[in-house]
Order: C-alpha cells, then structure tokens, then sequence
DNA sequence: GTTAGGG
DNA sequence: CCCTAAC
C-alpha cells in the first residue's frame, strides 16, 4: 500500500510524460551496466542500436524489432509483445528506473562516463531537449504500474542495487534533498506515544501492514533484536508495574501496561484519538482483559470486570488500611515524559472504566465513625480548610484518606448537620445511610461550621436552616473565633 | 501541591 | 469519589 503512490509518482511524474532524452539515457544505461552492474551484462552484447543512437531518439521512430532490441537492452530479456505503444512506454519506464540505479554509480555527462558525482542525473535528462514522448495513455495506467512493479522487484531481486529502499524512491528530485525526501515518504512508525495510545489490535495491524511492505521481512528475529525489553514485572519506587503482554508480531515483548487514560489533564487528547479509532475503548477494554489474563494474579481484583468492591471496608482496621498505597503517583513513565500515569494503586482500589472512556478510582471507603470523629477533631483543631494539614496530623495513619478527601467529607458532613433537625431523632435524613451519624457529631460539625463561618451548602436545607432557630451562618458569633 | 467547588 | 479551576 506503501508503494502505491511512490509508483504513481514514478509512473506519472515528470520521467514519462514530459520531454527527455532518451539518448543521454540509453548512453548512461550502458556506462551504468558496463561499470558496474552484472546483472545485465547479457544484454550488453545486444545493444546494436545503442550504439549508433545519437543524442536524441524518439521510441516513435524505431520498428517493432527495434524496439525489441531496446526492451532487451533496457531489461536484458525478450519480450514477445508485438504492441508498440507497450512497448514504448515499458521501455521508457525501464529506462526511468534505470535512471535510479544509474545514479548511484555512474553519468554521462558531455558524452563522457563520469564516476557518479553529486550532480543530479535527472536533472541533466529534464534539462536535456528531447523529443517528447507520446503521454501515457490512460488505458494503460495500470499495466503501466504492474510492470514498473515487476521492474522494481527485478532489480531488487537481481540487481540488488535497489534491495532496502522499500520500493519508494523519489527518482528525480535534486540530489541533496533526494535522500531526505525518500525518507520522509517513507511511511513512519508514529510516534512512540501513538503507539501507545493505539489500540494493540491496530498497531499489530499497523505492524503487519509495515512488515508486509518491507518484503516480509521475518517479524522474529527483528522484534528479538529489538533489546529484549524485561519480559516480566519490573517494580519501580517498590511498586509493581504491570506488563502487558504486546504481541509484536506474536514476539511476546512485554511492555508496560500502562493504562491509555491517564488521569486527570490529557483526557481530551485520547478522546480525540479514540474519535479517530472509534473501537478503541473496546479494544482496549479488550487489552485489559489480556493483560489480566496474563497477569491475572496481579491485578487489581475485579478491575476489568467492574466489580466493585462491596462494603465491608467499616469492617476493617486502620492497620490493614496502612498497607495500602493512599493514591496513584505517576510511575513508569514510558520512556519518555508522556505524562501516563500508571495506577498500581493495590489493595482495594478498583479502577472502574467509566462511559467518557475514563478510569476512576471508585475506591469508596465507607467513612467510619471514628474517621469521622477524628475528622471533626482535626477540624477544630486546624480549622476547617486546612486539609493537608489535618491530613498530615490526623490522618497520618489512614493513608487511604487524601486531603480532597476529607474536604469531601467535611463537605458532606456539613450538608448532614445543616439538613438535620432535631425532629430527626438522632439521625440524619438519609433514608438508607450507610452510616448514620449521630447527632453529638453533627451538632458540633455544625457548631464548627458556624464557628468558621462557613455557609453549609446551597440547597433545599436553606429553608431547613431558617427553620432551625432562623439564624443565618453568615452571622459570625463574636463569642467564637 | 492545595483548596474549593461542581459533577 | 472524580475532576478541575484557581491559587
């Protein structure tokens, strides 16, 4: 697919259509054979009319035979086609690769063979005033592709002169940027953060692509040069990084399993990617799976499946909370600063894969009642706000409790206490909580609350709030500060 | 990095 | 609990 177009251009560029010299070329063809190239040595004997041609010669003007002498000439076989048009054209398109091999080895320039210097041949056969070929009639196009093709594989088959250029040659243009310009039509591996975005079917389909087009050039023994990445678990900062199995051509690299989604910033970045790869979140859920498949031990329990892990967590000690990681830090950053965060969170944390394509943590910790007790205390110790500090301070043992965290709480708690009457009976509101929090605490989050003037959360509970004594928290009470 | 606030 | 703007 690759060669497609670097033929197309080949074919319909300026060689073929456009006027040249075909004596300059049959010259530099043979100078080309006889310095250097043995694959056609045979037809150096049968080059009868190159020998007589003059600087200018129009394929118009030479009989079937004739052109049959130049077709052995140009490719060293015979030819039985009796079309002259074919033959013309298949010739010139002969003689236009030749061109190419010519290049690299040697010019005629001013009737001279000259070592190939830096000067550019093709420039030499468009400057040249030649009579112009009759254009490449459209009914021909394809086979005119079909046999540059041929001609492409013959010499890189036989030649060799052609073997790694991949078939995508940019014939003509000036020499300097010739080699730069036949790189960057090269198709390009994208870039390693493509890549990793990509989803793996895609990218073994892109590898595939890529392989085939480089004349299926075994996958093995190229993807286990390529410096055998660790195939296991490396552990970064202590914590176990997660490989993924990628199948590079079924090399079995491992690379690290690093979610596609980081966190937080460049969401919007794989969104617009997977708009481009509209499968891409099932893929890699697909990828997911795999990656549990392989290293199912590893995982985190129930990540891919979604299942989410039932509260029993008030059930359980602070002491089997210590052990668990408090947050996602980035880690195994990929090579390069592609900013993916890994979560290798483990313990309880269950990554849920949500509809936006976007991972939470779902940890859902149920706050206990000492949790929040201690939280309350930390707010009136520290004052409400100072999260990190309460964190640092009160919470130093719950590791699981991020500073956002206990903010969230306070702000929930805040919402409880304001909403709660004492018609509630004790409780708050809820119908079902999942921890009914006495009344003592709500009272004194509230006393806080107002201590710190701060204004519980705009909601129905406003009339609530005026019902319960119609004091307003935005009064500050001059007798706490 | 922290905090506040919306979701 | 997540996300993100604002600091």
């Amino acid at each position: 697919m690759e060669m497609v177009p670097s033929r197309t251009q080949c074919s319909s560029d300026n060689h073929v259509t456009q006027s040249w010299s075909v004596g300059e070329h049959s010259k530099r063809l043979v100078g080309s054979i006889e310095g250097g190239s043995s694959s056609s040595v045979g037809c150096i004997s049968s080059k009868p009319d190159f020998s007589k041609l003059k600087d200018e010669i129009c394929l118009d003007n030479l009989s079937i035979k004739e052109l049959h002498e130049v077709f052995k000439a140009t490719f060293g076989r015979d030819t039985t086609v009796k079309d002259k048009q074919w033959l013309k054209r298949r010739i010139a398109m002969g003689l236009t690769n030749f061109c190419d091999v010519s290049t690299a080895t040697f010019v005629i320039k001013d009737n001279k063979l000259v070592k190939k210097g830096k000067e550019d041949s093709c420039n030499n056969v468009n400057l040249s005033t030649g009579i112009e070929l009759p254009a490449v009639g459209v009914e021909y196009h394809e086979d005119l592709l079909n046999s540059h093709s041929h001609q492409i594989d013959e010499h890189q088959t036989t030649s060799g002169m052609r073997s790694g250029n991949n078939g995508v040659e940019d014939n003509c243009g000036s020499e300097p940027l010739a080699a730069d310009q036949r790189a960057a039509k090269r198709v390009r591996r994208p870039t390693k953060r493509y890549i990793e975005e990509l989803s793996e079917a895609e990218y073994k389909e892109y590898r595939g692509r890529l392989i085939s087009s480089t004349k299926n050039i075994e996958i093995r023994p190229l993807a286990s040069k390529s410096h055998a990445r660790p195939a296991r678990n490396v552990s970064l900062e202590g914590r176990t990084v997660m490989m993924r199995l990628d199948s590079f051509g079924g090399s079995g690299i491992q690379v690290p399993c690093v979610y596609r989604v980081r966190r937080s910033q460049p969401r919007k970045n794989v969104m617009a990617l997977l708009k481009f790869h509209p499968s891409g979140i099932g893929r890699t859920a697909t990828l997911v799976r795999k990656c549990l498949d392989v290293h199912g031990s590893q995982m985190d329990n129930g990540s891919v499946n979604k299942v989410l892990k039932t509260k029993s967590a008030p059930e359980q000690t602070p002491q089997q909370y210590v052990a668990e990681s408090k947050k996602e830090r980035p880690s195994a950053e990929l090579g390069q600063n592609m900013g993916l965060k890994q979560d290798t969170s483990d313990g309880n944390v269950v990554t849920v894969r949500t509809a936006k394509g976007g991972i939470r943590r779902k940890h859902h910790r149920a706050w206990t009642l000492s949790e929040v007790m201690k939280l309350v205390e930390g707010v009136s110790k520290y004052g409400a706000g100072r999260w990190s500090e309460i964190k640092r301070l009160a919470f130093a043992s719950y590791s699981y409790r991020t500073s956002v965290d206990l903010k969230d709480k306070w702000r929930n708690l805040l919402k409880a206490s304001f909403a709660w009457t004492p018609v509630d009976k004790g409780v708050n509101s809820r119908k079902h909580p999942a921890m009914p929090i006495p009344a003592p605490i709500l009272l004194r989050v509230r006393e806080l609350a107002e201590m710190h003037s701060q204004v519980p959360p705009p909601s129905h509970c406003a009339s609530k709030q005026a019902a319960c004594g119609g004091r307003s928290v935005y009064e500050t009470r001059p007798g706490y500060s």
